[in-house]
DNA sequence: AAGGATAATTTTGTATACGATCAATTTTCT
DNA sequence: AGAAAATTGATCGTATACAAAATTATCCTT
C-alpha cells in the first residue's frame, strides 16, 4: 500500500482516510447514496473501524456524508433545499472573498491563477471529466486562499464539496461546462483590480451554475438514495 | 425548540456529552485552555472514552475545542486573528440573516423575540452573568431561526460559540454589556419590516462588540493558555 | 542545592470484542 | 400460493484492553 507522507502536513491516519474518501467523492467516483461500510473502508486503508469512524464523522460534519443511526454512512444526497441554501451561502461568502482577493492581487497570485486555469482547460481538453470537476472546485478555493481568511476558506471548502454532489444529482444536461471561461473572466477582473466587476462575475457564475440545475421540490422527504442510483 | 438538524430528536449519548460541554463553555464555566481529559469527562457522564472522544471531535470541528495530538483536548483559545475573522463572518452572515428574518416576520415571531428579550433582561437584572451570556447568544440564534435557512443557522451556531470564547479572552472592561438594548432596537426594526435598518443595526451591534475587545496582535503564536489562566 | 537523566504514572491512540439493531431469508400457517 | 413470523447474517454502537507517547516523580551527579 502507498505510504505517502508528503501530501499534507498531516501524517494522520484518519486524515488519510478522510482525504481519500473526499477525493473519491469530489471526483464523482463515489456517487451520492453509496454505502460506506466501515469494515470495507477499513480494509482498503488497512485501518481499524475506530479510525474509519472518525473519518466518516468528520465528513458527516462537513455535510458530505450522511450517517443514519444503526444503518451506517452514505455519500450525502443534498436535498433541493440544501442545494439552494448552499448556493445562496456561496454567493454571499464568495462575494466577500473576491473583494478580499482583489486587494491581495500580485504577480505571484496572477501566475498561480493562470496555472490553475491552464490545468483546468487542459483537463477539459483531455476529456478528463473527473479531474475537470475537481479542478473547477479548486479554482474557487484558490481564490479563497488569496483572500487570506482562514475561516472563509474552510467554510468554502465544505460548500464546494457539497456543490459537487449537488451538480451530480440535479444537473439537467449530461455534459456540464465546468466554467473555465467564466473562471478566466473572473481572473481577469481580479488581476486588473476591478473589485465590483469581479464580485458581480463571481455571483453570476454561481447563479448560472444553479440555473442549470433542476431543483424543483419533489417530495418533502429527501429523494431516496435507491431512487437515484437504481432509477 | 430543539436546534438539532436531525429529523429524529437526538437522545444520543454523544450528543448529551457534547451539549453538556458546550453549555459549560458557553456559560464560561469552562474557561479557554482548560484541559478536557477523556477519562474525567467519561466519569462525569458515565460513558466510555469512545463516546467522549466522539463528542470532543465534534466540538473540535466546530472550533470550540482544540485537540493537540497525543496531548488531549482543551477549550479553544481563539487567536486575535481568528477573533477578527469570526466577527467579519458574523457581519456577513447575520446581515443576510436579518434580511431574511424581516421577510419572515409575523405575530408569532414577534412574541418569541419579545420573550427572548425579557428573558435576557431578566438574567441581567438578576445579575446572573452566566445565563445572560448564554441568552445573548441565543437571541442571535433565534433571529437565525426566523431566517429559515438551515445552513446559515448551523454556521451561526458555531460562530456564536466562538464569539463567546473570544469575548471572554479579549474584553477590555470586566463588565460587558450583553447588548439587550441593541437587541431590542434590532427587534423593533425587524418587526416593523425595516430591512435595511435592521441589517445596519445588526452589523453595528457586532462591530461595537468587537470594538470593545483588545485584539492587538501580541505574538505570532497563539497566546498560551497558561498565560491567560494564571496571568 | 540545582540540574539532568531515568523510572513510574498518567493519558492518549488504536485495535478488538461483544451486545444490539437492522436487512434478508427461510419457515410456517391460512 | 401468499403473507406473517421467526431465524440468520451482516453491520453498527459501545466498552474495554493493550501499546505508545507524554507528564510527573525520583534519584543520582556535580
Amino acid at each position: 500500500m502507498a505510504t505517502d507522507t508528503s501530501s499534507t502536513g498531516t501524517p494522520d491516519r484518519v486524515s488519510r482516510i478522510r482525504n481519500g474518501l473526499l477525493m473519491a467523492i469530489l471526483e464523482h467516483r463515489l456517487l451520492p447514496g453509496t454505502k460506506l461500510g466501515e469494515d470495507e473502508i477499513g480494509q482498503v486503508y488497512d485501518a481499524s473501524r475506530t479510525l474509519v469512524r472518525a473519518a466518516l464523522q468528520q465528513l458527516a460534519h462537513e455535510g458530505i456524508v450522511d450517517i443514519e443511526k444503526n444503518r451506517g454512512a452514505f455519500v450525502a444526497s443534498p436535498s433541493p433545499r440544501e442545494a439552494r441554501e448552499t448556493f445562496e451561502a456561496r454567493c454571499l461568502i464568495e462575494g466577500a472573498i473576491v473583494e478580499r482577493a482583489v486587494k491581495a492581487r500580485s504577480e505571484t497570485w496572477r501566475v498561480r491563477l493562470d496555472d490553475q486555469l491552464t490545468a483546468e482547460a487542459d483537463a477539459e481538453a483531455r476529456g478528463d471529466h473527473r479531474a475537470a470537476i475537481r479542478l473547477s472546485g479548486e479554482y474557487h478555493l484558490l481564490v479563497a486562499e488569496m483572500a487570506d481568511h482562514e475561516l472563509y476558506y474552510s467554510l468554502l471548502r465544505e460548500l464546494v464539496a457539497r456543490t459537487s454532489l449537488t451538480i451530480l444529482l440535479y444537473r439537467r444536461h449530461r455534459v456540464h461546462f465546468c466554467g473555465v471561461d467564466h473562471h478566466r473572466l473572473i481572473t481577469d477582473a481580479i488581476v486588473s483590480g476591478d473589485a465590483v466587476r469581479a464580485k458581480a462575475l463571481m455571483i453570476d457564475h454561481l447563479k448560472e451554475i444553479e440555473a442549470e440545475l433542476d431543483l424543483s421540490e419533489t417530495e418533502e422527504s429527501n429523494a431516496s438514495l435507491a431512487d437515484i442510483l437504481q432509477g
